[in-house]
RNA sequence: GGCGCCGUACCCAAGUGGCUAAGGGGGCAGUCUGCAAAACUGUUAUGCGGCGGUUCGAACCCGCCCGGCGCCUCCA
């Protein structure tokens, strides 16, 4: 049974979809005036996962996720470069494509845009207004926090505390300081649209309950977004829905902790951010090898967690993969090759390798069982590790078909996480420096030939050419690995 | 000022009432190897920020204290 921490109660429930087999999810996207960075990203990789999890556990899921296109920060940006502010956004929602294709992130359902939906959003705001619940001043309208009385619910705050501390710009037209917009009068030269207050555009909140309510149903499973979404943005946006509709919103909300540098919260205001386009271009991997390390970084911490940033942490992250890697291609490369000679029947490494078929046997469940448990990956990478030292393990001892059966269970359990899809020959070993010059220094050929140099000069007991050719070769950022039965593999 | 989260080994990080506190990295010692690399084995927290309390029993619950962070303003 899957369990989900909602923020709405505080507590780990049950899930319990409203239609059996089906889930109805929104998630927050971006709001498209700059270019995403590392907190965007552990946001789409960990609703990315829940998606997949959820789809893996055979529910079909509509996954809604919108992109904010009408906004200040839009307006800003667009004055800023002195372009239009139609060029700011389709120049980011490309880049953002751009970045989550990087990262492996499929497309969600629906993907909707707020400029796309003016009619739901104005239809929203008159029937806030028929029920008394938002007002107009002028050419805006605001919502009427004090008619909503559960407002603070999921913030877990109340008005009035709030009131006390909160450095609310004080503005005379508001009946009280934390109304907020629907609808802002456009001032010359701002986007607009006509409403029945005139030339104007939404507030920040209301395009995100106009978009989920239509399309997955004024309520609905699960809603999701950065932590920080959770005061005002989606506090609000269950105001006006609720406000609208009477009925309960959104059942289950999920919020991912932030990532931080040097234990603060990275965010634009403190420019202590990566960009996703950063840290592709600076650490000089291939594409789908720095998307699989960031994820395994990523996800080896709860979701729920807040999560430091660093170069050594990612390189950690590179590293554990590609000891997984490693082990598929010692499986690709020669399964039959044995090793059993010295390792006698008492052998404790023999009764090791004898768990091998049971966990294999039960990772399935295993697996569902840390998953279930508010989606808990960093424990469910702790089984994958668990397995692969149990295939290393019988590998000393020689081949066996349950070796192919752990790397088939891995990689399909991997591919909830988004992990270990790649064949071996696309991973890249060494570290991004020296396999960069690698790259321009030594030809395939040329490699090749050393090492049947090598192998020869092994066999009529030169060892200090072999040594040599192997000395020369780590130079350049290649490690010779003689196996046992005889030939010799390379790494870059 | 209000509200909330967190503090587990050298580093990262699960565990939230009951067997010897997961897993990874690093270190050390071995096995294997012509030498290596890789892999495997053992070892690295009588203790989970501190002090009290509840309990037969607490890292886990309660109280206080110390330290860090977040939200209350745009933010994934």
């Amino acid at each position: 049974m899957l369990k989900i921490y909602n923020t709405l109660t505080g507590k780990k429930e049950p899930f319990e979809p409203l239609t059996a087999g089906t889930v109805k999810m929104y998630v927050c996207g971006v709001t498209v005036y700059d270019e995403c960075h590392l907190g965007h990203a552990r946001s789409a990789l960990v609703f990315e996962m829940i998606r997949r999890y959820l789809e893996h556990s055979g529910l079909s899921v509509t996954f809604v996720k919108n992109f904010t296109d009408v906004d200040d920060k839009i307006i800003n940006r667009a004055n800023e470069l002195k372009i239009p502010w139609q060029a700011v956004t389709a120049r980011y929602i490309d880049t953002y494509y751009r970045d989550m294709g990087r990262l492996g992130i499929q497309p969600a359902t629906v993907e909707p845009k707020a400029t796309e939906h003016m009619a739901e959003i104005i239809a929203l705001v008159q029937v806030l207004i028929q029920k008394g619940v938002a007002y107009q001043v002028n050419s805006d309208v605001y919502f009427q926090v004090e008619k909503y009385g559960a407002y603070g619910r999921l913030s877990k705050r109340k008005l009035d505390d709030m009131q006390a501390g909160a450095r609310v710009e004080v503005d005379e037209r508001k009946r009280h300081p934390m109304d907020f917009a629907l609808w802002k009068g456009a001032k010359p030269g701002e986007p607009s649209w006509d409403s029945p207050w005139g030339k104007g555009r939404p507030g920040w909140h209301i395009e995100c309950s106009a978009m989920s309510m239509k399309h997955l149903g004024e309520t609905f499973d699960i809603h999701g977004g950065g932590a920080d979404l959770i005061f005002p943005h989606h506090e609000n946006e269950i105001a006006q829905s609720c406000g609208a509709t009477g009925k309960e919103f959104a059942r289950y909300w999920i919020h991912n902790g932030f990532v931080q540098i040097n234990q603060e919260k990275m965010s634009k205001s403190l420019g202590n951010f990566f960009t996703i386009r950063e840290i592709f271009e600076k650490w000089g991997y291939r594409e789908p090898v720095t998307a699989e390390a960031l994820k395994y970084f990523l996800l080896s911490s709860h979701y729920r967690s807040p999560l430091n940033f660093s170069d050594q942490a990612l390189l950690e992250a590179k590293r554990a993969l590609d000891d997984f890697y490693d082990l598929f291609g010692r499986l690709e490369d020669s399964p039959s090759a044995k090793n059993s000679g010295k390792i006698s029947d008492n052998d404790p490494v023999r009764k090791a390798a004898k768990q091998l078929p049971k966990a294999v046997g039960e990772f399935g469940e295993d697996f569902r069982d840390r998953m279930d448990d508010d989606f808990n990956t960093p424990d469910a990478i702790a089984m994958f590790h668990k397995l692969q030292t149990l295939v290393n393990t019988q590998l000393r001892i020689g081949f066996s078909d349950d070796c192919i059966k752990a790397r088939d269970v891995m990689r399909s359990f991997g591919k909830v996480l988004g992990l270990f899809q790649l064949p071996v020959r696309e991973w890249q070993f060494q570290d991004r420096a020296i396999k960069l010059e690698a790259e321009h220094l030594i030809p395939d050929s040329e490699l090749e030939r050393l090492i049947v140099e090598r192998s020869e000069a092994k066999k009529r007991r030169d060892f200090a050419r072999a040594d040599e050719i192997r000395q020369a070769l780590a130079a350049q950022g290649i490690t010779l690995e003689d196996r046992p039965d005889g030939t010799t593999r390379w790494k870059r």
